[in-house]
DNA sequence: AAAACAATATGAGATATCTCATATTTTGAG
DNA sequence: CTCAAAATATGAGATATCTCATATTGTTTT
């Protein structure tokens, strides 16, 4: 972890105001930290010191069961917080947060501006729609996994994460993220190739038939 | 649905005051509403008018999917509220609202004070906190489910609900809420009887070894 | 009280998903 | 460049969970 500072610190806080997101200054005790991928941003079951604001870059949180699996609860993107439910419960178990990418984010020390953030309503507001939108997208998440089996959830996260119609994520990371068994994902996979949906290319997989994944993908949405 | 007025929403209101949610006055133009059990006080896709605050009574969230499959999303028990996505997401698709008992909720119109509320910081204070829990629990339930078999969440529900060892939970309601079937949550529970955890008794069940349903729900949480 | 409906029950076969074993390939650290 | 660790692959049998069919009982509605 690097701790910008100067120079360097200056030009970020002057690029990506968060004047948006408060009513009060906070250049002085700001901090701008930058962690590689894969390195931990917050150790599970630890908490943390900061509110962190992200600005560049993307990482997941992890949460560990006794029975020794990992879930891979969701990913954090650029303009979002983290170490929001520490900062509001006294009593919370955290999870555990990687930078999947090299990350950059601002962080606001909990000792220094605690009690001005939850005075603050334009912060409060803020935050409010960013926790809706969090707890609403778990409910989402919730209900499809236990009303579609993999098939489904698996064609709307290729769709999701695909970039110029090649799927190519970590079929480790996916496994975390769907909550299903590494065999059972290629299994999946193995069926949508078969079907014509997908076509793998080395470790990669072209998608040859939009409409079909569409299709899986759509039933699961209402609205 | 009945709305209290005169006297007997005086009394309401005085003898549960929500002073210390929000910092100005809302006895003007609140109302007082009781649902009778199994009423919808809100219907699926449909946009609620107002804010509501359950005062006492319970409540159910449910949402259908497009495979016919349904999920009870979650419970509402006084004190918390119904309405809030709607107040803050312009776009948000409205799941449904249920009452499980009689439920006494307090109703505020959101086009009179939408835009009082969002301005109010203890208000708002509050409602992160309950977006906190809500996200959080929903992200445990979520991972929960896709870590672990029936057999530890049920023994974590019957733990919950069950009143002085006793279960009485509607099969119908228990499927919709861990998202099994009707005939796997039987089959469990049948396992469950077998080795001794639960006896059955008519409808009920009677917790025999507490010991051992503690366990199977223990190993379901970090902290 | 009869009819209609909701909830409980149980059997049996199908399918989704898991565990374990093992082999190969790729990647990162020294 | 080498070795160990991580990621990918694949087979095969086990288990969790689902679907469908059908019966019984309890609860509303007429």
């Amino acid at each position: 972890m690097e701790v910008y500072k100067a120079e360097k610190k200056r030009l970020y806080l002057e690029k990506h105001s968060i004047a948006h997101l408060l009513s009060f200054p906070i250049e002085e005790f700001i901090e701008v930290h930058e962690y590689k991928r894969d390195e931990w941003i917050i150790q599970e079951g630890m908490r943390p010191d900061f509110l962190f604001y992200v600005i560049e870059g993307k990482a997941k949180i992890y949460v560990t069961h006794q029975n020794g699996k990992v879930s891979l609860i969701n990913f954090i993107n650029a303009n979002e917080y983290i170490g929001e439910m520490e900062l509001l419960n006294d009593v919370y178990y955290t999870k555990g947060i990687q930078a999947s990418t090299k990350t950059v984010c601002f962080a606001l020390p909990f000792y220094r501006y605690r009690s001005q953030l939850l005075e603050d309503a334009k912060f409060l507001r803020e935050l409010t729609r960013f926790l809706s939108g969090k707890a609403t997208f778990m409910a989402a998440k919730y209900s499809q996994s236990l009303a579609f089996p993999l098939e489904n959830r698996l064609a709307d996260f290729i769709l999701q994460t695909a970039d110029e119609g090649i799927y190519k994520e970590k079929h480790v990371t996916v496994c975390d993220y769907l909550g299903v068994s590494y065999r059972h994902l290629l299994h999946v996979l193995t069926q949508f190739c078969e079907k014509g949906y997908l076509q793998k290319e080395g470790r990669n997989y072209q998608i040859k038939q939009f409409g079909s994944l569409n299709e899986l993908a759509g039933v699961m949405k209402n609205n």
